[in-house]
DNA sequence: AATCTTATTGCAAATATTCGCAACTGAAAG
DNA sequence: CTTTCAGTTGCGAATATTTGCAATAAGATT
């Protein structure tokens, strides 16, 4: 079963129907190579088909995330990003100043998983966490960047 | 010395100058009690001066971000709400099917920050981070919210 | 296969946020 | 106190994202 049929079928399984689009953008972003933009996965299933609409695109990234199967990545500058679940987990360094990203190891958050879900019930999806902070560089140079 | 002045001092020091603007954007978002959206402060100073653009308040707001003084939070549901480094440091739970928040402990940031720094020579800003997650109820009820 | 129920779509309007650019003005220097 | 110049503002236009609502169509039922 390949990982659109498997994203397919949880959809199904949670009692969404599966339209022509849905099935249209659940590949694009299974198949897009790490993060994608709300606006790339619209452009490549436009040049499948023209029976897809960018808020639908929204809405169904909007469904997958919320239902656990995919995760957003909130850029910092603006960007958005969307990637399945099955993009490898790891967390996103973002620094405020100069936006850069850089990806750190994702076990750091093992620890802090157990314990949100042992104190506060709260399951937290650590998956693709986005710390923002500030990178070495733009530490260094923090006087002069106006 | 109030914390309006503090940060006011600081934007200074950092080169920036103090516009009317500024100044009332600073002191409304140092006394907003908690949170609040960036409307929310544009609100406020109106109340005070027309001499206020929303652009401006989205600039200002930027900017306290940027350097390291005040916290953006991007509270999934579209909500995104600000705060001075002032307001005690804190985890923001989100529950990304029923939107609600919670707070948690964040001391259970200190050793993540920790190893950022010595591992990736990154320094987190983990004084407001959002965490993105299920809470128990949505998550004893996953299967029929739609 | 026809029917029915209601989730989903498309579209256009509403929101939220950012950006370009000309006019304006802090604050440093004289 | 005046000048000067780069940093800021306001405004309107561009972008990004969400929402209301009528039309459409999955998928269950018969």
């Amino acid at each position: 079963m390949t990982h659109c049929d498997t994203l397919l079928q949880a959809l199904r399984d949670l009692g969404y129907r599966i339209t022509p689009q849905r099935e249209m953008i659940v590949e694009a972003i299974a198949h897009a190579s790490g993060h994608a933009t709300a606006e790339e996965i619209f452009e490549q299933v436009k040049t499948r088909t023209k029976y897809v609409n960018l808020a639908t695109v929204y809405r169904t990234l909007d469904l997958l995330v919320e239902r656990g199967l995919a995760s957003r990545s909130d850029l910092w500058d603006g960007r958005v990003v969307y990637t399945t679940m099955h993009h490898g987990p790891h967390i996103h360094l973002v620094c405020r100043q100069c936006g850069g990203t850089y990806d750190a190891d994702h076990t750091l958050l093992q620890s802090l998983g157990d314990q949100l879900l042992a104190s506060y019930d709260f399951t937290a999806d650590l998956q693709h966490l986005s710390i923002i902070g500030l990178c070495a560089d733009c530490r260094n140079k923090t006087k002069n960047a106006h």
